[in-house]
DNA sequence: CGTTTTTGACCGGCGC
DNA sequence: GCGCCGGTCAAAAACG
């Protein structure tokens, strides 16, 4: 190979000596035609570039809308299954989370005829799980989300449950994030405890949407801004909204279905056992997104529905080598275990370090699942036995990362998803932007 | 002129 | 029952 290289070289440098003279009187006279064929050559270079360029972003989108969709329905099959693994006695629990669960992303009647077939429907499923997310990829696919969240609202408003928050910490100057969504303040409040004033928005895509959001600086970080979201949209997003959306919904869907406790009759005090979980990270890049953490924690009393956080603001100086260490360090730091309404009914003042902390994994009392908590409630429904239930409680809390945490390391494209997901609903609305531009290009 | 924001009034839940 | 508090309403003002 070497030698047949050299001689061939050899070859081609005799021909251009031997070339040389009328190869330089050629140039006299062509030098500007080859200056245009340069520019020319070098215009449809960039052009074929840009083209490669958009080829790959359209490859992008469609991966990331395909892992979107297996994200959320190994999400909702890792629940499903903890929830059985933990709960496998008591029947009623297990009953009870899915009824919750499915309040947030379709009608129980949908999710019970859902639960009956195999799994090939699974894609059926998961399809309107998503589907509000993204509409903009079919309109059949947004017609059948938009049934089943008309059907979630009704059952909602008749039955009057629990509805899921999905409080979001960003550092952002404005006086809103940007989340791609459209809103109208209906009114500003102060309320306790924060000098700031909490702004209360209202989705204004479509005139039912019942979705709103709460907008409230942080009182010992005005950098800080906490926007809490409440409720489903019940319309086609646009795109630059269908990360946040999406992240939200599948967080309050995350809540929610560890939330069976609060089923009313089951529970001496719902408040007792609304878990606030929290996903903490730092900052809207993707790298330090990929060290966001999630964490649980004891929800104010005063919150009359389960919120999960999700913390952008902390910057912990871990490593980012694996996106989703975030989840299992997280879940697995669980310093402090409730005790029935001990630990639940912790005052705002009790919780608000371990939120605002500095990042370290201070936190979290019950990772995305509460159901470990409910089963002791429901069995023994007493504190003390609550409180001597605590170690075991935590050891199933341990189980049940380490089963999460295999199936998400397992699967490279999960973090992907989950990262690329909550890196694009960042304040500062950079995702909105690459949301936009990924948009034009495909168009 | 239509839409959005502002802001005081109002309402319901909750604790005392 | 009363007051506090969070959330919402709605009229007026501001904005584009």
């Amino acid at each position: 190979m070497e030698d047949a290289r050299k001689s061939s070289t050899g070859n081609a440098v005799n021909e251009e000596n031997s070339n040389n003279e009328s190869a330089s009187h050629e140039e006299k006279y062509c030098s500007k035609e080859a200056t245009k064929k340069d520019e020319v050559e070098s215009t449809k270079a960039k052009v074929t570039g840009v083209r490669e360029e958009n080829a790959r972003l359209k490859m992008l989108l469609q991966q990331i809308d395909k892992d979107y969709r297996t994200l959320q329905m190994r999400f909702f099959d890792i629940l499903r299954e903890t929830d059985k693994d933990n709960n496998p006695i008591d029947p009623t629990i297990e009953e009870d989370t899915e009824l919750i669960s499915l309040r947030l992303g379709m009608s129980s009647r949908d999710q019970s005829k859902k639960e009956e077939k195999n799994t090939s429907s699974r894609e059926e499923n998961e399809e309107l799980k998503v589907g509000s997310d993204y509409n903009f990829t079919g309109s059949k696919t947004g017609s059948m989300e938009l049934k089943a969240l008309r059907s979630e609202e009704d059952e909602l408003s008749q039955t009057n449950v629990q509805r899921a928050r999905v409080s979001v910490r960003a550092r952002c100057e404005t006086t809103t994030m940007n989340d791609g969504c459209q809103w109208r303040k209906y009114g500003q409040k102060i309320s306790k405890g924060n000098p700031c004033p909490r702004a209360y928005y209202r989705c204004t895509v479509s005139p039912s949407c019942p979705v709103r959001k709460q907008v409230q600086r942080c009182s010992e970080d005005t950098s800080i801004l906490i926007t809490t979201y409440e409720g489903t949209h019940n319309h086609p997003l646009p795109p630059s909204a269908t990360a946040m959306a999406s992240t939200t919904s599948a967080a309050a869907s995350m809540l929610l279905s560890g939330s069976s406790n609060s089923q009313p009759g089951l529970v001496s005090s719902p408040a007792n056992v609304d878990p606030t979980y929290s996903l903490r990270g730092p900052n809207p890049n993707l790298s330090d997104i990929s060290r966001a953490r999630a964490f649980c924690l004891p929800n104010s009393s005063s919150t009359p529905f389960p919120t999960i956080t999700l913390d952008l603001t902390t910057n912990p100086p871990t490593t980012a080598s694996s996106g989703f260490s975030m989840f299992s360090s997280s879940f697995k730091s669980i310093p402090r275990v409730p005790s029935t309404s001990l630990s639940f009914s912790s005052s705002e003042s009790y919780m608000i370090p371990t939120v605002w902390g500095n990042g370290s994994l201070n936190y979290g009392i019950y990772p995305y699942n509460s159901n470990h908590l409910s089963s002791a409630h429901f069995r023994r429904p007493s504190q003390e036995q609550s409180s001597q239930s605590y170690p075991k409680k935590l050891n199933q809390q341990e189980a049940l990362t380490e089963t999460l945490t295999k199936v998400i390391k397992s699967d490279p494209s999960l973090q992907s998803v989950i990262t690329t997901a909550i890196s694009s609903m960042v304040a500062n609305g950079n995702a909105t932007q690459v949301n936009n531009d990924k948009a034009k290009n495909i168009g």
